[in-house]
DNA sequence: AGTTGGCACTCAGGAACAACAAGTGCCAGC
DNA sequence: GCTGGCACTTGTTGTTCCTGAGTGCCAACT
């Protein structure tokens, strides 16, 4: 009994379940692919991929259907994550090149990802510890009132108000301004901190309290947990699917919705180059256990800034899933890079 | 044939119907609410109800449904928007006063207004053009490139990136910002073009080009129709409806993830004190015509920033629907005006 | 050993049918 | 104008039966 043949049903399997959502018997699998043997031979190897695991049946007498493990062996043995066609990659390119600000090009890709895979779509915002400092800027809106405004090399800005405890003159905020960015232009953000501490003893005493203030409300915007931000796309995908999923899409969007699980969820990746696969039961998030997540990280210059991801049902086109993730990644990084 | 008990029936079916997700017939009617007559009596103006049009038979032989133009009536005649208790104003005003920049706000306000309404909530950013300048911010990115950033008085930011033709110092810069402040602070959006259409005329010709540029790169910033944005929240509720209205949730889902379309519905809405209510068919757009939307704008000062909505089953509970909408706008009015 | 045709067995899904329950419309009587 | 009564309609539920797809296993073949 040739292992390569075994491996080659169960492809044939995990292909014609992802096509048809209809579990599929050992006739229609020797009618449609060319194995060349009988479909006894394949019953024979499906009770051996049963056995261990790779595929099940849902009662007796019904063809057989991928499990979890099934499409992972799949997915690590059995896909190789095909490029997309120049055609396409010139759509995506073009599509993502026409955006004016970073909003519009996190927008503008989670669409994009949703549009091409046919699922929801999820991209997380570059995120702030992990970018570097453009700008910082002070806007006074009362004496007593400033804004804090810190931008971003990814082009993402953050702002936050801080009320001192003393008035701060225009000229007073510009030199802090001033002092503020020299020290900190260009530097990651998780090093910002280091940075300005000895900032505030350079001041006169009357004021130091209104430096620290500022310094501290930076120092908070960036290092906000709150600020990881997440965008999704595709919803009305999930309830496209025919069938049983249904039953499981509430949870599923329950989840979506809870940013928090989300960020969770995409923070899992390391950052490589090629898509990650978790499928089902693998993610430790619960409501997503009939679920699978295709991630990556995105970043210019080979540095991860941030994590974008694909979610369907366990019985997605995995290899073209990947696809589309690896290229919408890589023309958001390059995006990045851009700005 | 008394026509206030016909209207009491109606009441009655509404809110039998809304609770249960049932038809409901003249027996079940007699029984829960105390209409002090007999079921022949109830439908006999059941009977006449159907014959003007404001409720239905999903088959003979079983209870009546509301249609659209009964679920009009029932709004326009039988409810009482209720104010919210005290504790559950509480409870918002407390939420939503924990946040601390404007994304926090439309954030903290769409999920609470999901979560109060157990529907999908649709909040729409302070509209720009509406609101008013509260400073303009020039960062040098390049000699020849500048980051033109907006801050409006709702706290809300915008930016946009121009290349100038002619290189800038930053000492020209700071000037070309310290006019175009003292021009357009505290104007409306809508304003500002008149405001500083005169301003590149101060500046000596090799400056001009640039400031041309500059101007040019905020009033598309201001103007943009691209700058009007929409957060949803609370798509999981659409999957916890029961029985048919899964099929129409499709449609549903896609129709929210065109931001077009919402801010269309968003739009639509005059501003007013009142929560609007469109029922079903009543609204224009054709995937929304199996559901109600109840919208309100918002904004400080009397002054309409934005709008916001929940969409849902035309079969909703319009009363606690509009009570949620309309306290959520107002609190979220007050925050603008707070910032 | 591995492959194959044959065959008995299982079981979900659909069709046909009956019994039931909920609800209606209508009418005669109060 | 309201009510009880009654015949009629029709979706729902449960039963039975049948069919077809698919399986597991075995004996025969290469």
């Amino acid at each position: 009994m040739s292992e390569d043949r075994r491996l080659a049903v169960l492809r044939a399997i995990v292909e014609d379940y992802v096509a048809t959502h209809e579990p599929v018997g050992s006739r229609a699998l020797v009618d449609r692919h060319h194995l060349n043997v009988s479909s006894a031979t394949v019953r024979n190897d499906m009770a051996a991929l049963e056995d261990e695991g790779f595929i099940a049946q849902p009662h007796t007498s019904a063809g057989r259907i991928p499990t979890d493990k099934g499409y992972r062996l799949f997915v690590d043995r059995l896909t190789e994550v095909r490029a997309l066609s120049t055609p396409e990659r010139r759509a995506i390119q073009n599509f993502l090149e026409g955006a004016f600000d970073l909003d519009e090009v996190v927008d503008r890709s989670v669409r994009l990802l949703a549009q091409l895979t046919r699922q929801v779509a999820v991209v997380q915002y570059p995120s702030l510890p992990r970018s570097s400092v453009r700008h910082v800027e002070l806007v006074s809106l009362l004496p007593t009132r400033v804004m804090v405004v810190v931008i971003a090399s990814t082009g993402r800005i953050e702002q936050r108000v801080v009320d001192l405890d003393t008035p701060m003159s225009e000229d007073g905020l510009a030199k802090v301004r001033q002092r503020i960015n020299a020290c900190v232009q260009g530097l990651r953000m998780v090093d910002i901190a280091d940075a300005i501490a000895g900032l505030p003893a350079e001041f006169a005493p009357v004021e130091r309290s209104a430096v620290i203030a500022l310094v501290a409300s930076l120092m908070e915007t960036v290092a906000g947990q709150r600020e990881e931000r997440v965008v999704i796309s595709g919803a009305a995908n999930l309830t496209r699917v025919p069938s049983d999923f249904p039953l499981t899409v509430q949870p599923v969007l329950e989840a979506l919705e809870e940013h928090v699980v989300l960020l969770k969820l995409l923070g899992e990746v390391e950052a490589s180059e090629q898509p990650t696969v978790r499928i089902g039961a693998e993610n430790d998030v619960q409501q997503l256990s009939t679920a699978s997540i295709v991630t990556s990280s995105y970043g210019g210059e080979g540095q991860a800034v941030g994590n974008l991801a694909v979610v369907g049902p366990t019985r997605m086109d995995y290899a073209a899933n990947m696809a589309s993730v690896r290229a919408v990644a890589r023309y958001l990084g390059r995006m990045m890079d851009a700005q």
